[in-house]
Order: structure tokens, then sequence, then C-alpha cells
DNA sequence: TCAGCTCACACTTTTGAATAGC
DNA sequence: AGCTATTCAAAAGTGTGAGCTG
């Protein structure tokens, strides 16, 4: 089976320093002005030594420049009508689908070149929201930051064609408050708020990542997730406009009223029942339908009972079919124009730069490791970090102070995260909206974020135009991946990888797994009990953070404990060749595949991660921090921690000035070259977040990259400092790797124990 | 006491197998 | 025999509300 491990580009993929931009085509006025793309920036602030790719064989000359990618939220008015009075997404245990769902048009793709699209949803701020006074307020700090897992779209990988020829949909993708969820669902907490993030991946076929990626965050998509529903309006909205829950309207079966009369007769019959048991036979004669007391010969008041309660219940004249009935368009909200001020843009940058990556937490107690990485990052590249506004003095609230300026959820200031006390005042989220430039303009359906990157050194374009096995690329083609000998599909699975249960190994279990180094929790997780170790691992060992959630810690010392847990997440909607998204962070020993990584040469060299990352010594105030678990986001900091200490404090993204453009009715936001941000030319700190996950920092991970490191850098036997997400393709111990990947995906589907598993039909639809 | 969560429920849509027809 | 269209049952997706939990 195909493991993301396959993948080693997405994870360790080198970039090119310079494909690392922010472009604009379209002028300045269209330039979102908040962070790029974070992994764009974190690539911009490695060193460039470190990001400057392998040569690469046999580039392309036809490559389709990489700012030409866009993407459009199809349903965007329908987004917006949720976003205009505070979208709510319930999560429940066993997962569930968002509503609306991300529908998705992308351009500007090479037609004959593959693409994964990836979906992750971050924390959009640091708080804890409660409904009161008709609106959300933030309460409090966030909770520990949960492992983050990919949603890997169905048909991934596909050509570009392939992409661009219809409706992109997400809406098979299901939300969780397990922590211990094992179906590869996307793990959020409750009453918490999240930007949904979109990810268009370059796969040049299954052992190497092709050369780009593109991120894309659409404001409007932002939601607060709850177990039950807290706006009514919300309700009504979900209600009119999801199919599911038609029965709900008025005018359906399942309405109030019909409930109502529901329960009305079902007493009635009930009372009637019990009367006629209960009564004299004679008296409750008259109750029964005249067939059934004509038929009944013996008149025993059980059978007269029975008959009763077999009754169909009478209609009720209270409810029935109101051809009145508003339509949903009719009964929406007054559709407002979202407009997204460059306050808000900048928070929904700074959001965005939360990483997906993860492990890296969100919460206060990540903002020291954050800010360890903040610096590590802006070490080699002052421009980034210069331009960032300086972070407040509490920058254990990072997010909220960017959030409560802007954001739509956050119209008031949201809280400090330490004072839990202080709750702020209802989020008018109209008022917001209608405030919000970004979301007034037509560009709403756009993208506040694109992250048009890094450019990974990549073999010569697949001749295939569809969605061709990746494994049809011959691994000779590119020697630049060292990786794809080791992960090639006839290497023997070692004992490690076997170890690993259920991802990597069987197709039947094999679900993606994906989750950010950062996100994972300390504990092991093994297919089976992936999410669950680390959780209730990273739990445990949460600590006190309001202590020193507000100072970004100087210096991190990673450890990674012995027991790490394994890194890989499965990924229900994904493919049982991709379904392994192993953690980097994984000690070899741990016997997962993921501690395998091909291109993480210097890992293999090193015996463990524990041994590389003592977990004595994560002594850095962080481990004060909530989420000590998240060992792979402390790992990260460490990593650079040393050459960033000399760093000056990092400011957040969030606080920089708004550079959104509400204008631009394009899909997406031209890509603008990063240079040409003001905000990246400063020393501005950066958010380790963004950097964690984006794969363009994955370069340095690259053995095969030179070793150009100050000497502050952590030896390349330490784990990957950037855990980007882990898409690895595990080992397929068996031949299937060499089946065509889309093969190898559809038999997944097949076999995925999941009804929505089966993405053979949704591969071939235009829409989804 | 209460906010938040879980679960069962009824209804609906979606999915896929079975069947019929060509 | 192969393909397409139709039918039908099962599965899954909804919000609701009662009950439970801390």
């Amino acid at each position: 089976m195909l493991s993301v491990e396959m993948y080693p580009s997405l994870t360790l993929g080198p970039q090119r320093i310079g494909d690392c931009f922010y472009r604009d085509r379209q002028g300045p006025a269209h330039m979102p002005m908040y962070p790029p793309p974070t992994c764009d920036v974190a690539a911009k602030a490695l060193p460039q030594r470190l990001l400057a790719p392998p040569p690469v064989p046999n580039e392309p000359a036809t490559k389709t420049p990489k700012d030409d990618v866009r993407m459009e939220l199809e349903n965007a008015s329908l987004w917006k009508q949720f976003s205009t009075v505070g979208t709510e997404m319930i999560i429940t245990k066993k997962g569930r689908r968002m509503f609306p769902g991300l529908r998705l048009k992308v351009s500007g793709l090479n037609p004959s070149l593959r693409y994964i699209l990836l979906l992750d949803i971050i924390p959009a701020d640091n708080s804890r929201y409660r409904f009161q006074g008709g609106g959300w307020q933030a309460v409090g700090g966030a909770e520990a930051r949960l492992p983050d897992r990919v949603f890997i779209h169905p048909d991934s990988p596909a050509t570009g064609a392939h992409w661009q020829s219809r409706t992109i949909s997400f809406h098979y993708a299901k939300l969780t408050n397990n922590t211990l969820d094992t179906q590869g669902h996307i793990i959020l907490h409750s009453l918490h708020r999240y930007q949904p993030r979109i990810h268009v991946i370059e796969a040049r076929d299954v052992l190497r990542w092709g050369g780009g990626q593109h991120s894309f965050v659409f404001p409007e998509t932002q939601f607060i997730t709850v177990t039950a529903y807290q706006n009514s309006k919300i309700t009504e909205l979900k209600i009119n406009a999801n199919p599911f829950a038609k029965g709900f309207r008025e005018e359906g079966m399942n309405s109030k009223k019909q409930r109502d009369a529901r329960q009305k007769r079902k007493m009635s019959t009930l009372t009637e029942t019990l009367d006629i048991v209960n009564c004299d036979p004679c008296d409750s004669a008259e109750l029964l339908p005249q067939p059934i007391t004509t038929t009944t010969t013996t008149d025993t008041t059980d059978l007269q009972a029975l008959a009763l309660a077999s009754l169909p219940p009478l209609p009720d004249p209270t409810c029935g079919y109101r051809p009145e009935e508003a339509s949903y368009h009719d009964t929406l909200v007054p559709e407002q124009q979202l407009d997204l001020g460059q306050a808000f843009m900048a928070s929904q940058m700074s959001d965005i730069s939360i990483s997906m990556a993860n492990g890296m937490q969100s919460t206060p107690g990540s903002e020291v490791a954050n800010s360890m990485i903040e610096r590590s990052v802006t070490i080699g590249e002052p421009a980034y970090t210069s331009t960032f506004p300086t972070a407040q003095p509490d920058s254990s609230s990072f997010p909220s102070a960017a959030l409560s300026q802007s954001s739509p959820f956050s119209s008031l200031p949201v809280p400090n995260s330490s004072d839990a006390s202080n709750p702020q005042p209802p989020i008018d989220y109209p008022a917001i909206l209608a405030s919000s430039p970004a979301l007034s303009s037509p560009s709403s359906t756009t993208p506040s974020l694109q992250q048009t990157s890094f450019t990974f050194p990549t073999p010569p374009p697949s001749n295939s135009s569809s969605p061709q096995p990746l494994l049809s690329s011959s691994p000779s083609a590119n020697t630049y991946h060292p990786i794809p000998e080791i992960i090639s599909p006839h290497t023997p699975a070692d004992a490690s990888f076997s170890a690993p249960p259920s991802t990597c190994q069987s197709g039947l279990q094999g679900q993606i797994l994906a989750q950010s180094l950062l996100a994972q929790p300390s504990g092991n997780n093994a297919p089976g009990d992936q999410n669950s170790a680390a959780f209730i691992d990273s739990n445990i060992l949460l600590a006190p953070v309001a202590a020193h959630q507000n100072q970004p810690a100087p210096i991190m010392h990673c450890s990674l404990p012995s027991h790490a847990a394994p890194t890989s997440f499965a990924f229900a909607s994904v493919p049982p060749h991709m379904q392994n998204l192993s953690f980097p962070n994984v000690p070899p020993s741990s016997a997962h595949p993921a501690l395998h990584l091909p291109n993480l040469s210097h890992q293999a060299q090193t015996p463990t991660l524990a041994a590389a990352f003592p977990h004595s010594s994560f002594t850095h105030p962080s481990s004060s921090l909530p989420h000590p678990p998240f060992q792979p986001s402390s790992c990260l900091a460490s990593s650079f921690q040393q050459s960033a200490s000399s760093l000056p404090p990092t400011a957040h993204p969030q606080n920089m000035p708004n550079h959104s453009t509400s204008s631009s009715t394009s899909s997406s936001y031209p890509p603008v070259e990063i240079g040409a941000i003001p905000q990246f030319n400063h020393n501005a700190p950066y958010r380790p977040e963004m950097v964690l996950h984006h794969p363009s920092l994955l370069p340095q991970l690259d053995p095969s990259l030179p070793s150009n490191l100050p000497t502050s850098n952590p030896p390349q036997t330490l784990y990957p400092a950037f855990p980007s997400y882990p898409l690895r393709l595990c080992q397929d111990p068996h031949p299937s790797l060499s089946l065509p990947f889309r093969h190898l995906y559809r038999q997944h589907q097949h076999g995925h124990a999941h009804p929505q598993g089966s993405y053979l039909d949704m591969s071939t639809r235009a829409v989804f």
C-alpha cells in the first residue's frame, strides 16, 4: 500500500528560495497584505543555503507558472450568509460533515501535472468562545491544540486538467471532537474558532512531490465549532440550506410542528392505550376504529390496546404542508456584503500563519514554542521577521489581538487568553462583516491568502494528462530525492514499518494519516491508537500555561519522549497508499514507517529521536505550557532555537497592518513577490506555525541539500525542525505499490469502512 | 445549578446492489 | 453477453430534545 511517505517532497522536499515569493500579478490593489503563505514565509526565513534546491534534472520547460494558480470558493455566497451570522459547525464524536461544504474551483494548474489537494483546519485564534447575549465572545484561552490532520481530497492525485474541469468539494471531510478518533477525521475543539485552508500540492509521482504548493484561505469560511447550535439563525440557515435537514423545515415532516404533533399524537395514543388497558373494555371500545372493533371477537383489552397502538396516527390539524413556506433564500438572512477590513485580513493571515503544523499549539502555551520558531525562522531571513508588526507584549493572545480587530468572528477584541475573567462583548458578525471590505467585495470568494510558493526541483513532468498512478513514474527519472530508493515499493518494510498496525500496512485499515509534526502528541500513535495516545499524553503533560503563555520562550529545548506516539494518523478519505501521514518526529525505533523517512537520511543516522531529543531536555519554559505533549513542535522549535536565540522578539503577523485587498474580484489573490511585501522586509517576527507546516521548510530536511546551516543550527541528526504536513506514503510491503496510484486509491476506497469511502465514482464526476 | 456534551430519534438524501429492459 | 435505466433497501447525514456529566 502506498503511504504518504511515498511523497517525500511533501514533507521534506527542497524548496527553491527563488520560487518562494508572494506574487501579486494584479497589482498592489489585489495583494493581500497580510503575511503571505506561511510556507513561503517560512521558507524565506530559512537560510537560503538550506533552501537551495539540488539541481533539478530535466526541469520541464513548459512548467506552468505557479502564479497562475487561482482558487475560487464556488459557494462563497452561502458561506457569506453563514459568516454574516457567525458560522457554527457541529462536531460530534463520530464526525460531522461541514456545512456549508467547501466547493472550489481551481485554475491555473498545469493540465498535465498531477496535484494533490489537501484540506486542513487551523485555529483562527487563541481563544475559547461562548455564545452569550446573542453573540460569540471569547471567554478564555484556547485548549491545547490537537494534532492537526489533513483531509486529502479523494481524487488526489489528479491532473491539473482534472481539478480544473470540475468543482472540487471537500464535503466528505468530517469534523470531530473526539481526540481519540481513529477514523482520520479532523479533530477540533468545541467552541473554538477555526479557519479551513486548502492546499494544492504538485505531485510528480508517487515517489516525489512536484514543484509547487499553493495554499488558499477564504476568510468567510471561518467557523466556530459547537456540539449543538447556539445561534438559532445558524440553525435556520442550516435547515434551509442543507438537503439532509429538509425534514426540519416548516413544511418538512420533522418540523417543529410535525414533531409536536407527533409527540401529541404519541401521548394521545399512549393515553388512549392506557385508558383501554385500564378502563372498562366497554368504554374503550368506542375509541377503537370500526374495523377493529368489528373484527374483534374476543374483545380482550390487550388486543384492543395492541390494535389501537398500531393504528396510524391521526392527522394533526395543526400540522401539514405549508405551501406558503418561504423558500430557503427567502428565509435567509439578508446577505450582507462581507467586508473584511484590512485588519481582518491581516488577522486572517495571522490566523493562517497558525501552522497546520502543528504540534505547535496555538494555545498560549504554544507561544513560547512559536516564538522560538519565529526567531529561528527569522535568522535565515531577516526580511520576513522585520516586516511584521511588533508583537504585543502579551504574545500569549497573539491571535486575539489580530482577530479582535478584524476577524468577522471576533468583532470584539479577543480577550487575552489568560484573561478569561474578562469576557468580551458578543461579536457582532454582521457588523464585522459589513465593515470588512475584503468580504464585501466580490473578492470575498477569493482566498484571503494564496500561497504560491516554492518550487521543488522536479523531474520532467509526467506525460500522462490524467490521474496516472504516481508509481508509474520511473523512480530513476529523478535522482533528486534520495528517498525513492528508500521507500521504493521494493524496499522491504523494516521492522519498524511493520509495527504500525493499520495505517501503512493494510489497505483495509489503511487510511491516510496526516498530522503536523507539531500537532503530534508525544505519545505513540499507532494507527489503531494513534491519536488517542498522542492526545492523552499531551493532556497529561499539560502544564500551567498562564505563567508563560504571554512570554515568548527565548529558548526552547526540544525533547522527544522515547515513547513518542506514532506520527501517523489515519485518514478515512485518503487512499490506502496515502494513508499514512507519518510524523518525522517519531523515532525510528518506534517501528512506524514514518520513522524511516527516505529523505530523512539524517534520521536514519540518528538511532532514535528520543536520543536526539531527550525528553528531559524539554526544560524550556514552554514545558510549562499546556501543550508540552506536542513534542514535534517543540522539536522543531528546538532545531532553530540556537540560531534564533539571538533574534529579537517576534511580532505576530496578525498584528500586521491590514494589507489585504478587498477589491480583487479574482478568485485568488495574485501572487506577489514576497520581497515586495513591506511586512516581510522588516524584522517582524514570524509566526512559528507558519513555518512548521509548510513544505517549503522541508528542504532543510532534505539530506541532499548542502548543509550550510550556521553552527547554531541543529545537527541534521536532529529531527526535522519544520514539521510540515507529514504526508508520507508508507512503504508498501505489498507488491501493490506497482499498481497505479489511482488504482490503489480506488481499491482503498472500496475497502474503506466509510460509506463515503469509495471515491471511485467521485473521481469521475464533474461535480462532487 | 448550569453549560456543554452524548445519544436516540425521525426524517431525508445518498449510495449501491438487484432487477428489468433493450 | 453487455449496457442502460429503474427500483429498492441500507447506510449515512441532518437537527432536535431529553438526559447525562462535571
